[in-house]
DNA sequence: GTGATCTAAAAGTCATACTTTTTGTTCGCC
DNA sequence: GGCGAACAAAAAGTATGACTTTTAGATCAC
């Protein structure tokens, strides 16, 4: 998935952040805005907004007489969700969906609990058409249908947590349950067991039962790693 | 604190970061690059730019004949410490602490529990020292002395985790207790129960008692949320 | 070998000219 | 009067070249 925006500025970022965060360009290795607008054939400008754009998510580090250096892995603001699609783009894929899984199985338990406190009566509504809809589509290969309907019900629970942070860490989520679904053969139909819980985690945060919405949240994770244990080298 | 780096840039970056976070230039406000390069004084250049790294934080749009368009909150990187830094200098600093407080109360349990199962010996011996650290600067105003053991001794907790993800909190959470210390009027000493639960959890992570280091840091949490309630508006 | 000095490499900055997209207006037609 | 198409201008996007500033690394003196 490609970020759209006036076209060189956006091919030539998203052509570095991938070869970066897939390792090409590894740690250390020095770019020179010259070499780089010659590359791609772009004026210096260009290069210039990329590498500055490239520098406040910390994967390079640009030093006058030095050039611009590719910072170690440590440095990189991990939480950006558009370094987290160029790093689930790259080799390691199943390392980083493993945690951003562990992520998950932090966050949302909480996030659910604090949303059977405070959902309201529309995000109630919503959260249980979602699992409808992903009851629907639990069968029969329709993989796609079913992603978008969970991918809809964790991004309510996170925002029903009346906690922006949480809230924020919708598009985490989804970017995590797409890549789930589009790189690691799926051929067969969601887990059934999992299905059944967001049903009934759907009911727990209508009836604003917080204990039980945190604790199937939690199954929901636990089957979540093992799901990725089991498919992931 | 301002971050520092070739002049201009980040004068200019740091300054407008700071408007458009603490709510001066409101969402839907719209700038012109060449606006802002008359009243920075620089050139065009330098404000492209910057409008770029504030556009890759989702903090700004550029398009075409309209303009730089501020963004709604909804929309901003709120995981990036630069944006974190930012709002935490801002007027709605005790909302801004409130929910990245309740995001540390997710997430430090399960990473303390992790890092009871992975922490190395030289981890758990460099926790004591801070746990330890702590206790020492726990008395007699030595605030910015306890507060840098404070922030050490989480940040090893997270890094021990063994997660990236968590791992990469460390930023956060340190803006967090720095921001709790500078601006909150802290004229007393911090709470000795709190010292103690420190000191009780670099022995649980020693030990490995996977439990007692979760249960240990949502105490530590509750502490620090009940904290914020008492201090702040 | 140690330290001060010099040099050149690369990023940083600026001014300017030109292109492209897009919005709002104008104008003609029904 | 309202509707659609052509049009003009505004603002960002791109390119280029000249110049400044910092600084790593070489050179040289001691």
């Amino acid at each position: 998935m490609t970020t759209q925006g006036p076209g060189l500025h956006t091919h030539v970022l998203d052509t570095l952040g991938l070869e970066i965060a897939a390792g090409d360009c590894p740690p250390g290795r020095v770019l020179r805005t010259d070499e780089l607008a010659q590359r791609f054939d772009v004026s210096r400008t260009v290069v210039r907004e990329v590498v500055r754009v490239l520098e406040s998510m910390h994967l390079v580090e640009s030093r006058r007489r030095v050039g611009v250096t590719v910072q170690p892995t440590e440095a990189w603001n991990v939480y950006d969700p558009q370094v987290i699609r160029w790093r689930l783009a790259g080799a390691d894929r199943p390392r980083q969906l493993r945690s951003l899984t562990v992520l998950r199985s932090a966050i949302e338990p909480v996030a659910a609990g604090l949303a059977a406190r405070h959902a309201t009566p529309e995000q109630c509504a919503a959260l249980t058409e979602c699992a409808l809809g992903m009851v629907a589509t639990s069968r029969g290969q329709q993989l796609e249908g079913y992603l978008e309907h969970d991918i809809a019900f964790h991004r309510i629970v996170l925002n029903a947590s009346g906690n922006e942070m949480f809230a924020r860490l919708g598009d985490v989520v989804a970017e995590v349950l797409a890549g789930r679904t589009h790189h690691q053969v799926m051929f067969e139909d969601p887990d059934p067991a999992a299905v059944t819980l967001h049903v009934r985690l759907a009911e727990a945060v209508r009836e604003g039962d917080v204990a039980d919405a945190e604790r199937l949240t939690k199954e929901i994770a636990v089957g979540a790693l093992h799901e990725l244990d089991v498919l992931a080298p």
